[in-house]
DNA sequence: TATTGTTATACTCTATAACTATA
DNA sequence: TATAGTTATAGAGTATAACAATA
């Protein structure tokens, strides 16, 4: 029952954090598995379906597209070519560099990607059981490990017992 | 600035749940990148590597491997078989049962896996910004979310104001 | 007959290198 | 010459189906 004491200059992880690492570790498996079962239900792959979410927000020159799922841009030549073959994607030219391709989706590509958004709906199922105050200070909390610098909750945290009307 | 009512009857997550949903996708994607660049610093894949990490526990049947990676036993032979020709794990018969084969970490494993862990402490780096009382919080919220049916830190939040010394 | 691990096959994703057409 | 996209190639993970050894 010793405290862990944090070594000093040593990287050692105390128990707090490691159990919480594991506990990131879950989360991230369980978010990936029912991911690429949502991208199955379409007959996506993962990569395929990130590809299609990503141009449902705007088209994208495939350059960029290699840059946001961080791999080599002959890889996804690939992808958008399976995304095109089934109608849900098309390649245009770029009216400003005619070196640049830009892959839009389809009005059917717009559809099977909100389809998918719905599917994936991570958000129910794993944070159902959490009440708002609780979702509020997760948002802090994940902003913080994120090093995205957010505004706390509420000064104290009593703001938790009046926080459930948003 | 319309509050989002939840439309009664449909599955349609609120702007909170959203916004908690896209930061723990981005967790999730950042996770996975820490992961498999570790990995690749030791020349393994994701799979080999998280593979090495379960034997490190102990010595499992080729099918028990293929549950814990969710993926076809056929899959595992040939994972078990690389990691087995760079020496870092064995297969042996099982003395109870002849048709299995356990898959068991070598010395030269059981190192690799040990550094592989340090390697990938994603504790220090996004976790270091954090409390105490906010990792404690974590914890908490990510059993909830697991649905492990945690023990609050405390009744009331106030604790946060005295929980820096565990 | 059922189960364990393997092999064979096919598909996708991945990185690397060489090629093309533009700039 | 430098850049965008592609092609060619090879390695790895994945699922499916068929197989040998064992239960």
């Amino acid at each position: 029952m010793t405290s862990t004491p944090p070594a000093p200059g040593a990287p050692t992880a105390d128990a707090l954090t490691v159990e919480v690492v594991e506990l990131l570790g879950t989360v991230v498996a369980r978010y990936h598995e029912e991911y690429e079962e949502a991208a199955g239900q379409h007959s996506l792959t993962g990569a395929q379906a990130r590809v299609l979410a990503l141009l449902s927000r705007e088209p994208l020159p495939m350059r960029r597209i290699a840059q946001q799922l961080k791999c080599e841009p002959s890889n996804v030549t690939g992808i958008v070519d399976r995304l095109e073959g089934r109608g849900l994607v098309e390649r245009r030219p770029s009216p400003e560099d005619r070196r640049v391709k830009l892959a839009a989706v389809t009005e059917q590509g717009r559809q099977t990607s909100a389809r998918l958004r719905e599917s994936l709906d991570f958000a129910r199922e794993p944070l159902a059981g959490l009440t708002t105050t609780e979702r509020t200070l997760l948002r802090y909390l994940l902003q913080r490990m994120l090093g995205l610098d957010a505004a706390p909750p509420a000064e104290h945290p009593e703001y938790a017992e009046h926080a459930e009307h948003p």
